[in-house]
DNA sequence: AAATATCTGTTGTTTAGTTACATTAATGAG
DNA sequence: CTCATTAATGTAACTAAACAACAGATATTT
């Protein structure tokens, strides 16, 4: 486990002035890591055993050892927490912690996915006759952009964001068609509704949801991802970018189960686009 | 740069001594860690010093400090960095593989970003009358993303992907407008013509492009984040997820800049659309 | 409000790490 | 081959960092 995250989760079984020195760390543990206890303890206006006090209760051996657990959590470079954005937080700050907190969410992410799931879902997606893309709300713009990578393939897409038109393409929708459903919650009423209409239809639905909500009951195959919901403020936010590489992790195992010539589609999706754009050399001519 | 590929590497440098230092920590670097410098020179059969002379000619400060470099290195056997997808890639080695460099791209854009731009950027769009986000391609659905987010801050927003549109509303916007425009590239031609035609009509022109590109040269403020292009095989991937990322940033700035009263409004947005959702206490009925 | 338990800081001891210096080994010129 | 010089290694003294034991302070409970 993540030493730092433990940190976070564990802040309310300190005591006070262990939550200070708690904080000090999370704040800049690359800076932790190089202290001694000595400034550290300055750094939190504890004395020196708190900080050692702290260690222990952290399952090391002393704050060497702790540094020691500290420094390989660390290791990545970015300090993986959820941190969540105060009112009085300047650009940096802000800046950092969305990006760190995504980041730390993607960690989770990838480590909640089942890899059997995501190969299951290639194979499904590889013997689709058509494959279209639904998604409401803020889930909308993962669709599209599932839309913008699959349409490369050369293969029958869709995508809808609007809930009439998911619910007539799945009445349309035969054998062989897989209907990919994106839903942060899974408890958006109206593509539960979907969901079902599709099966009716004989249309394989793949959902990309929470686990055990409502919209996976009714899906043939669920990719979920346990990342906490209470860190995005009043909207999603890491949520939706996980949903996004999760795309990307389907659209490159697609890509793969395709083989090396289907390969060189993509090759001549990028080239024919090229004349569109402005080649390096222009840059000093503009 | 990985700390016990350093001491391989740099074998032959070192002398007899310094030489049965680098065995042994080689041979079993996670007991090194763990080990004073006095049990560390036992088991190399050499003096304490020489153990610390070691350890400096790795550019670390002495034996504590060297012991928290390979701590870092030994940590997780996956460094945190690009890797790039092979053929013969797993369902395993991809998921993580596509994870990992989409971190390690956030982990750069966030270290490249200029928080005071960001905080200018924040400052234009709190002042904006309008608000249109433009993208093309792959970039669309960042900006339908960006559409989503603003939308609930009860201001006017817009968003184009059609070129057509996008130009007409360029032609109709007045000063006071802001034109967010989406690239990764900055090389798109259409893009940079919207950009002028934007300017010509006095909008203010926000471009989330790569630093130097047309794009970024016909426009008012650039928020520039070199991301790799090379970690995309044949699509954007870590690119688009990073200017996501980005847009969580400016939504995050403008809620803080609009103050407490302000976030009720969200509240209420999110209150509102409760109602076409399940609650979690239906899960068991449905 | 008193008593108990918990938390926090001060002091002193121990141990680990480092510096300075002495000794040994290695290299090279006469 | 021997002496001189340089580099390498170890010994001993020193510094500072970490920890344990204790005492004072603060909550908490009855």
């Amino acid at each position: 486990m993540n030493t730092l995250e433990l940190i976070q989760k564990n802040l309310d079984t300190f005591s006070k002035s262990e939550r200070k020195v708690a904080e000090v760390i999370i704040a800049s543990p690359q800076v932790a890591i190089h202290s001694s206890i000595a400034t550290l303890a300055k750094m939190a206006d504890v004395s020196e055993p708190t900080v050692n006090r702290f260690c222990r209760r952290l399952d090391t051996k002393g704050f060497p050892d702790f540094k020691l657990h500290l420094a390989q959590s660390l290791a990545h470079g970015t300090p993986y927490v959820n941190r969540n954005v105060n009112e009085d937080d300047g650009p940096e700050a802000y800046t950092a912690k969305i990006f760190e907190s995504t980041m730390a969410c993607l960690d989770v992410a990838k480590n909640a996915l089942d890899t059997n799931l995501i190969n299951r879902a290639v194979d499904v997606l590889t013997q689709a006759n058509k494959i279209s893309f639904f998604g409401l709300g803020a889930s909308s713009s993962v669709a599209h952009d599932a839309l913008n990578k699959f349409f490369r393939f050369n293969i029958p897409v869709a995508c809808f964001d609007d809930i009439v038109m998911q619910k007539m393409s799945c009445i349309n929708s035969t054998e062989g068609d897989v209907i990919v459903l994106i839903s942060h919650t899974g408890r958006t009423k109206a593509l539960v509704e979907v969901a079902r209409l599709a099966r009716e239809n004989d249309a394989f639905v793949l959902a990309l949801t929470a686990y055990n909500s409502p919209l996976a009951k009714h899906s043939n195959l669920v990719l979920s991802m346990s990342v906490p919901e209470d860190t995005d403020i009043y909207m999603p936010m890491a949520s939706r970018i996980a949903q996004l590489v999760l795309i990307d992790v389907l659209a490159t195992g697609f890509t793969l189960r395709r083989g090396a010539k289907f390969r060189d589609n993509l090759k001549r999706v990028k080239e024919g686009i090229k004349d569109s754009r402005f080649d390096k050399l222009d840059d000093n001519i503009i």
